[in-house]
RNA sequence: UCCCCAAUAGCUCAGUCGGUAGAGCAGGUGGCUGUUAACCACCUUGUCCCUGGUUCGAGUCCGGGUUGGGGAGCCA
């Protein structure tokens, strides 16, 4: 057959009166005496295609055989329906089946659960709401490089494999040739020296750490891409494996960042709003009530700014039963996080200046020798989104803080180098992408935001 | 890892007081129709998660386990 059409355009009535041809997947089949319907789906959109078969058709009753699931090749003409639901559809004059599916078909025409969707999840992109899920998720990591890039970012790609195990031990996943049945002992432990790097190895858990060194090279840099954790969180919003942006700025301090994180997150929701109104609007109807009203509400928000200390404070004299205590000096917790972005402020909040002792070694001293330049976004619904902070980059300063909390600066002097060097301050954040696109999109589970989710026991496909 | 909940047809679920299994969808057959996740009639489909116990009798009650989900912690 001719060239394809893909069946966005054909929706949008391109080649109208004409010859078209369009392949995809059928959604369902209506079929009668007279006429039979198909509806076609080929990923390029929510909507299908419907696809109108008569008769006169050589293979029509083959054609009234197929049933959800099957690949076909329609050629015919694309005209305006005159039934209501669509404006356009295609009058076949040819119909290839080129994959047809029988009744074992797992995807039936009714709602199935997000779980049982799960367990095919090699089939359900076929499905309405994954088509739109990772329609969004491919619009974003293109809106993401965008956006960087017009603000001449330098795009880093940071290593996956690491021999860096200083950000917290245990999370890490081991990378290694070793014959696992008889490692070589020395001491009773196992010797890395042997392995294929000739230390031990695992899976990144950040960027950030190079991200920094090419920031003191290329002044703004951003990195896009896996990072691993092995922790054994059993959560909606924890996987073993997920996609992580991590910008990071030269000549830079902490309101820099928040300005950044700023335009980012707005430009994002700006660009989901512009780009994909379809598939929002789905989510809007399907998933999730407030959804768009939400991402509106963002995209077109000044972002409130509010000191540790006095988010302690308004949480102290807030009349709710936390659950957790509410103490200068704790971390904020979950439950305290949503009531200063949706109680408090009512929007998106930057909380700033945390006690250094419940933040990472990397973080910039302040004056008061009590709190790190960090900083967390806040958003309703969800709590934090964005962490990040101005980077320490006074060399003996760093180094006290690398002794305080155990870390061997040995195992860090490429790192310590560039504050000896050409030392500037810095500051990034980190986001992680399937928060985001949770966020955009109402859906609830990680796992249902990754093509293929990695958790605790789960690596299927 | 801790706490809570759930598991019944291919899918989504109901199943009363403990009395031997049911609906919708899917599938099959027939009908009807420019249909809209079409409609109408009839038909097919069960390791009631596993295991042990209580009982004359367990889908139902109890213990243990498995799997899934939710909440928490860790965090992105």
């Amino acid at each position: 057959m001719a060239t394809r059409t893909r069946i966005r355009s054909a929706l949008a009535g391109e080649g109208l009166g004409g010859d078209v041809t369009v392949k995809g997947w059928v959604r369902t089949s209506r079929v009668g005496k007279e006429v039979a319907f198909l509806a076609v789906n080929d990923g390029s959109s929510l909507a299908s295609l419907q696809v109108v078969a008569e008769p006169a058709l050589p293979n029509y009753p083959e054609v009234c055989a197929i049933s959800t699931g099957a690949a076909v090749a329609v050629r015919g003409r694309l005209a305006e329906s005159p039934a209501a639901g669509q404006r356009y559809e295609l009058r076949a004059a040819e119909i290839e089946i080129l994959g047809p599916a029988d009744e074992g078909y797992p995807l039936q025409k009714k709602r199935h659960t997000f779980e049982y969707l799960r367990t095919i999840a090699h089939l359900r992109p076929r499905s309405n709401t994954f088509g739109a899920v990772f329609r969004v998720r491919s619009s974003l990591a293109q809106a993401v490089h965008r956006f960087f890039a017009e603000r001449g970012f330098l795009c880093v790609h940071t290593p996956i494999i690491t021999t860096n195990d200083c950000e917290g031990a245990g999370e890490l996943f081991r990378v290694t040739t070793l014959d696992l049945a008889r490692p070589k002992l020395v001491d009773g432990e196992v010797d890395f020296s042997d392995d294929f790097f000739g230390e031990a190895a695992g899976l990144t858990v950040s960027g950030q750490l190079e991200g920094e060194l090419f920031a003191q090279a290329f002044s703004d840099i951003y990195t896009f891409g896996p990072t691993f954790r092995a922790e054994n969180s059993n959560t909606p919003r924890h996987a073993a494996e997920f996609w992580m942006i991590e910008p990071e700025m030269a000549f830079a301090d902490l309101r820099d960042d928040a300005r950044l994180a700023e335009e980012f997150l707005r430009h994002l929701c700006r660009h989901v709003l512009d780009h994909c109104q379809e598939d929002l609007a789905f989510f809007n109807d399907h998933i999730d009530r407030g959804l768009v009203a939400r991402i509106e509400g963002v995209a077109g928000s000044t972002f409130a700014m509010m000191e540790y200390g006095e988010a302690i404070t308004r949480l102290q004299r807030a009349e709710v039963a936390f659950e957790y205590p509410v103490e200068w000096g704790l971390d904020l917790q979950t439950e305290h996080e949503r009531y200063l972005t949706e109680q408090v402020v009512g929007g998106p909040v930057f909380v700033v200046n945390y006690p250094r002792e419940i933040k990472a070694f990397y973080m910039r001293q302040n004056d008061d020798g009590k709190t790190v330049a960090a900083m967390d976004l806040l958003v309703p619904k969800v709590g934090e989104i964005i962490g990040g902070s101005q980077r320490e980059e006074r060399h003996d300063l760093l180094m006290a803080r690398m002794e305080e909390t155990g870390i061997d600066p040995a195992s860090l002097w490429w790192y310590l180098d560039t504050r000896r060097w050409g030392s500037t301050p810095h500051a990034g954040f980190g986001l992680g992408f399937e928060r985001l696109i949770m966020y955009l999109t109402g859906m609830e589970n990680i796992r249902d935001v990754i093509p293929f989710p990695r958790t605790p026991r789960h690596a299927e496909f």
